[in-house]
DNA sequence: AGGATTTATTGGCACGTTCCAAATCAGACT
DNA sequence: AGTCTGATTTGGAACGTGCCAATAAATCCT
């Protein structure tokens, strides 16, 4: 008995059915099935059509551990974002989504919420996973030394942030020209006192930004005042914070550029409470223009970063590079374009200036 | 000189070390690595320090895929979401993640985007990867019959979302008790022309809202007009096409509930675009109570259904199974509350009623 | 001291897949 | 009939890890 019944039993263990158990159910080999599997031309269609059959009929699922414990690539792409709860890092990672439809490669995101230790065990396990390649924004208190021996050498493309001295493509937005365009737009309609509000010291992306700002401040001869610039945490709360800061002083600003739309936002809600009309006695503009901008009243002027262009970007070319070998550093700048809508205009005629 | 060769070099291949060369390298067996890995209390301290010292000094790098061959259960936990672009799920997500961590598992989210075939990818994918647990909030059209062969035996929670006739556990909120809540509040304001706009007639979620729906009108001896019930896109851009079948008919609505908090801010800016005075003239209320509810002017009254920690909760329960080997399915419902804000009021005197 | 028990360590096999070289087969041609 | 060619198919032999049974070393008990 013992004989005939090992031949019946197809499935062995715990439900779970292998090439073998197909091949069986088709009387072929287990390497034809594993031909099969690969969708290669050698198989004959007859024979492809029967062990398909017999692959459905026991329920087999493909094991991608044995797979790439013999060296064949994982096909997943790994993302990980650090502020899902900015919606611009929302839109940037269905960006990524959307230009893998169709392709080779399945996303996952991972969010590590600024947590660096967070973002250093998402990163292991996606290598001991076998990922192809990962799509990275890094936490702001990112360690160089301690993110290096982990990537090793998967590629990775940075998407929006960047980690200085990572030797890693970037895939980022013109934020110094977009923050110029959109301060030297506020001198325009003859604001001088404009604040920078927003970020934390020690983001890269704010850093380029501040250096734009200041770069339109000097072209028009108008005197950075430290005062004006205004640390706060990326949130909707922060925003609210540093209105006091900009309105209870000498000369209160008329206009803010803010890091990001979340924290302008938050800022446009703390100006309502406060009872000043956004728009007539203050302006405010915001940066990466996320769909919520549209929706604000009055609609927030904002500086276009498109998250889910720079995100299809950045996946596009981490694909390129997979698919060609060559992972040499590249760096793409996206467009900055300023959106101008209702919550900034001229300035009120109350100021000190001309 | 082959034979010396051999044992020197001790990192094959592409650059990745295995548990041999950390075996070799330490001066002891691969066994005593892998319980070193496991952290096994039965290896000597001088014993697990040098072997931590070789697994540094070589870059070594677990291969889960190994692991997973062997019977290891896998540690990731993989999310399904399917609207990304709801801000309420992201929220969502974000609960899952924060109720993860320091806990055994790792989460990855894929967005499926309502569409079932990459769904069916998706989840095929993280089952091949090993994944201990699914977290799922099925696409609209998805099939029970084609996603049941592919769960398995994999435990599933459903969030948010359920697919009926799936054998699963639930985690959802009140939805039926929320918008009779909502509901009867509005007819407390006395209006009596109230709509329910927003979803589709395939959602689950809706149908239950909508009965709640129903239920408050008929407690209040309030006739049913299915006029005042519109099928929309859960969209910003769908909330705004609700607007002319609501207001340009014999007997206008004065007041809506809608699907979801989305829907409502579109329709919030529909209204303004109109210059109807929402909160006076019109009465809204959303559903979800996302982030922007309380950020949009004016603020929207909104069923709170708290997404964190919906999120949160089903994370848990897919934990405890997990450790406790106890699959059997299990329905959780978390309370919806209703939050008034400034986007509701007393209908407008003017009305054919009371 | 000698066995019994505990504490550390170790080979070797198995897991499900891919790849390679080799084998088989069906015609076609000499 | 034998040989060649192209089209299919097939046995292994890895790949890196976990587990089990067995071993070696150290400690205890009487």
């Amino acid at each position: 008995m013992s004989d005939s019944a090992r031949d019946k039993e197809i499935v062995t263990r715990d439900g779970r059915a292998t090439i073998v158990d197909v091949a069986r159910r088709a009387g072929v080999s287990k390497s034809t099935v594993s031909l099969v599997l690969s969708g290669s031309s050698l198989v004959a269609d007859a024979t492809r059509q029967r062990v398909s059959a017999a692959m459905s009929e026991l329920g087999y699922i493909y094991h991608r551990g044995a797979a790439t414990l013999r060296g064949a690539r994982s096909g997943v792409l790994g993302m990980v974002i650090n502020d899902l709860s900015n919606p611009f890092f929302v839109e940037m990672a269905i960006g990524i989504e959307e230009a893998c439809q169709g392709g080779a490669f399945i996303p996952f995101l991972a969010n590590a919420a600024e947590n660096s230790l967070r973002q250093l065990q998402v990163l292991r396990s996606m290598r001991e996973h076998g990922a192809a390649g990962i799509l990275l924004s890094p936490a702001i208190d990112t360690q160089l030394s301690e993110l290096k021996p982990l990537l090793g050498d998967m590629p990775v493309v940075q998407v929006m942030r960047r980690l200085p001295g990572l030797k890693a493509s970037v895939v980022a937005p013109e934020n110094k020209e977009g923050a110029r365009k959109a301060t030297a737009y506020l001198i325009a309609q003859s604001h001088r006192r404009i604040a920078f509000v927003g970020g934390l010291a020690s983001m890269t992306v704010r850093d380029e930004r501040l250096a734009g700002y200041r770069a339109a401040l000097d072209a028009a001869r108008i005197p950075f005042d430290p005062a004006l610039v205004i640390e706060t945490m990326t949130s909707y709360a922060g925003g609210g914070t540093a209105l006091p800061q900009l309105l209870n002083i000498a000369e209160p600003a008329t206009a803010a550029l803010c890091f990001n739309d979340v924290v302008a936002i938050g800022m446009m809600r703390a100006l309502a409470a406060a009872g000043v009309a956004v728009g007539r006695d203050f302006s405010l503009v915001g940066f990466d223009d996320i769909e919520e901008a549209r929706h604000t009243y009055p609609a927030l002027t904002s500086v276009a970063v498109n998250g889910k262009n720079l995100g299809a970007r950045a996946a596009q070319l981490l694909m390129r590079q997979l698919a060609s070998g060559n992972f040499a550093p590249e760096t793409v700048l996206c467009p900055a374009t300023l959106v101008v809508r209702a919550s900034s205009g001229a300035a009120p005629r109350t100021g000190a200036s001309a």
